[in-house]
DNA sequence: AACTAGATGAGAACAGCGTTAACTTCAGAT
DNA sequence: ATCTGAAGTTAACGCTGTTCTCATCTAGTT
């Protein structure tokens, strides 16, 4: 059994708290919103008292960056997995891209904190620093792989990353907008999010185009 | 005199007092970030009572919501006046490429505001929609204009625009970053995000390039 | 010139929040 | 068996968004 026993009677310490509060703070984000994120609503769903969660997190830009640093080891792990059985860099090139396309949209609670710097400062957590690190490495080993094969144009790693990770970016806020947002169904603005999510993996080649030769 | 005489004593109503709370959210919003911005302080920096801003603004959402509608209309202000000098099409579709950075760039509190559907929900205030529909119609315009001298692949208007927003939302985000965040400097993203700040207009040609014939 | 209505501001109050400090309980190592 | 540190609790502080009631000013009507 994965899941902790939580429903243990008179069990004084929960057993794996600072998860079960990641969980929760993400059900909420995904349901609700971050400005109606509350600490204390939080333990008192799970059923402890309002001040235990400072135990796991010294505060609540800590928790939103340990959210954060989750999704990054998340977003890695798949990047990882999807590159395994790829055979070309082009065809590399184009899963990953998928692959990030697929985590905004599959934990979409956890993307939007990677670029809320009013809710994650960046810069205090070493781990979500190195966590992001770990995926921005993945996408210029890919690149590099790309730049062997004459696959981009000529630029440096980074530079190509940069204009890959900006497209992305783009497409996976604009698909977030069809869902995170009502009353834009008959504009044209609603017709062109369509567009965007129905032929998601053209465009997403159309803005992958960008760099290549 | 465009400002408010504020300093005159005894005055009981403040004058502009909507337009006061605008400014003011918008220097905090600008220094600091939208989690710590709260109406009472705003109040109180201004000099007025700390329920009188809900003379103005339902909720904080709907100052929120204020300062989104009032960045659309300087967008659309400014996308305007971008294209009223340019002669060809393909210089108004760069044009205004470069505009949406700019005003990105320079209005960042404001700009970041269209995409946090955390604070601001867009369903509920009909002027901010309308406001950006102005700003999409202008884009819409501009590729209608391309469209008729087949600058762009064969897609409909729609799905261009949502193509070059991805792109250009994605640039702009990744800019933001520059600023908004501390201690990427020595790591790999952000060598590629200054690169990213310092080959702009290269950058947004590629990336525009992504919907050219 | 006096009156009135509506817009704008003030003050008190409420529940909820993040956070801290001091105290309690438990699990594991010596 | 004891000790120690991790994990959870309780009480309290100041601040917040928001609402209700009341005061004041402005502009227009008679």
């Amino acid at each position: 059994m994965t899941e902790t026993s939580d429903d243990l009677p008179g069990s004084y310490h929960h057993g794996d708290l600072r998860l079960a509060i990641l969980k929760a703070a993400c059900d909420h984000l995904r349901r609700e919103n971050a400005e109606s994120l509350s600490l204390r609503a939080l333990a008192r769903g799970i059923g402890v008292s309002q001040t235990a969660p400072y135990r796991h997190f010294d505060s609540k830009n800590a928790l939103f960056a340990g959210i954060a640093t989750w999704g990054f080891q998340i977003l890695g792990g798949q990047m990882q997995a999807s590159l395994a059985d790829q055979t070309s860099p082009m065809e590399s090139f184009l899963t990953l891209g998928r692959c990030y396309l697929d985590f905004s949209r599959e934990h979409a609670e956890k993307y939007q904190l990677f670029f809320d710097s009013s809710l994650v400062e960046f810069g205090e957590y070493p781990r979500l620093q190195e966590a992001s690190g770990v995926c921005f490495d993945h996408l210029l080993d890919v690149i590099r792989l790309g730049q062997q094969d004459r696959l981009f144009i000529e630029r440096e790693e980074e530079e190509i990353a940069a204009i890959v990770w900006a497209g992305l970016h783009g497409m996976a806020s604009l698909l977030q907008l069809k869902h995170g947002r009502q009353g834009l169904t008959d504009r044209p603005v609603g017709k062109a999010i369509r567009f965007l999510a129905e032929q998601q993996d053209q465009t997403l080649n159309l803005l992958l185009r960008s760099v290549l030769k």
